[in-house]
DNA sequence: TTAATATGTGAATAGCTGTTCATATGTTAA
DNA sequence: TTAACATATGAACAGCTATTCACATATTAA
């Protein structure tokens, strides 16, 4: 009947329907796939990096620490919106910071964003 | 009068009203800053890594060229969301492909972006 | 040619994200 | 204490984006 030939692929419907799939090499990547969860932190580490205000903030920390006034005075934007994405560079410890008396002074957190700046730099330029 | 006053610092209204700025350092660090545009590119290269399907895409062409239907049935996701992602890559340059008959095999364009991921990897490894 | 397979793509939509606004918190000087 | 300054933060909103759906295109076999 009908009925017996659907269900043959039932629940592929929505999806590709995976008949043109290369099993041998497909069991063999889906081994040395990394946890799901990694590859989420993974995105999540460099979507840090995919927004223009977060790139300069990093860029401009790169040369000197700085207050957050300064970095606003120097990207010619609000206070607010700098205070906001630094928090988030916080919360990825992307950036440190220190408090002296009423200013607040944020740093690259270490070295290791320095290359990954200057890596992704040197791939646009091509 | 109050008028004058007012006038002063007419137009910071709305941003940081930049009276704690340390000019020596803002006006150091302006000199240094690459174009606008650059930090743009920057900024669009790595919004390619920061999302978990493309993410997952270049892991698995990382290990093997492979086609459209292999990465569905991999990631376990619609044909159509794939090749949505595929054309992203590539527009990016981060990947290439060949035509055989019907199938498109899909590859990562250079070995530049296997270093990229193993740096974002390293540095999630804390 | 037609049928079947594999991929590409435009439109629509739901969810996410960055900025602004208003306000709160923290610090120092008077 | 109060006033002024520096930064932080919640809510709201506008713009972006990833997925789905429906369909178009491309290739091969019959």
């Amino acid at each position: 009947m009908a009925e017996e030939e659907k269900t043959i692929r039932d629940g592929d419907i929505d999806q590709c329907d995976f008949i043109c799939v290369h099993e041998n090499v497909v069991n063999q990547v889906l081994k040395a796939m990394p946890k799901e969860q990694q590859l989420m932190d993974l995105a999540d580490f460099f979507k840090i990096f995919g927004d223009p205000t977060r790139i300069r903030i990093l860029y401009v920390l790169s040369q000197s620490q700085m207050c957050v006034c300064d970095i606003a005075n120097l990207l010619q934007m609000g206070q607010s919106a700098i205070s906001h994405q630094l928090r988030v560079l916080k919360q990825m410890r992307l950036v440190k910071f220190k408090r002296e008396g009423k200013t607040v002074f944020y740093s690259l957190a270490d070295g290791h964003i320095q290359t990954i700046l200057a890596q992704g730099m040197e791939h646009i330029s091509e």
